[in-house]
DNA sequence: CTATTACTTAAGGATATACTAAAATAATGT
DNA sequence: ACATTATTTTAGTATATCCTTAAGTAATAG
């Protein structure tokens, strides 16, 4: 139970997911879409991700294929989701202004 | 919006917002109510949760009286009572077979 | 069967984080 | 004013985690 939010804690392994989201996409072109990373670090946060049961994976010829595993993502899904539209911003903005009214004293 | 994800990853801060989801409790209690942690490492926790909005702080006397902020938590509060209700438990199972077949091997 | 491409695994190091004990702050009581 | 209770903050440490480089697999190509 402990272990879904602990995968998603990591920045990087929340983008992998929004890149497999909804079209499918080999190892090697998601580390090619993320910066300052090298593809090991790619491939150690897909392991998480395939063992929390995340994503799938699925070979053709030399090629990993990946896919984000939607329905067993259960709420967290719609949680992923609304932090990509920017949707989790009530919660930040709050948390910002507590930031500036901790400063301003 | 990394942070949130972030502050949900600790199992103890999980602990301490199922405690005051539907009541409010005092600093005291919270931590009176939680196993092998001391007082100032609760204390930690919940600046944790105060920095993201995720919880109200009101002070009654000497005592810090929190409750969980609901509406903040967007949703990621659907995300948390699943988890507790066991209902994340499709994904951990998932993951529990995957590290069975793995030590099969 | 050697080389190349695609990827994973291992080893090691740097940084983040969660903890404890001790000191500081805040409110009340005597 | 001083003590007590409730909580937070600080300082220091241990552990976890994320990263890089290097080495190991797997599949195809020549």
């Amino acid at each position: 139970m402990s272990a879904p939010f602990r995968a998603l804690a990591e920045p990087r392994r929340r983008e992998i997911l929004r890149l497999v989201w909804d079209r499918e996409r080999a190892a090697g072109e998601i580390a090619a879409e993320m910066d300052d990373v090298s593809f090991p670090a790619v491939s150690q946060h897909l392991k998480v991700l395939r063992d929390e049961g995340m994503v799938e994976v699925r070979k053709e010829g030399r090629r990993r294929i990946y896919r984000a595993r939607r329905e067993a993502l259960g709420p967290l899904a719609a949680a992923l989701e609304a932090s990509w539209a920017g949707r989790l911003s009530r919660l930040r903005n709050l948390a910002e202004a507590r930031e500036r009214r901790k400063e301003e004293r």
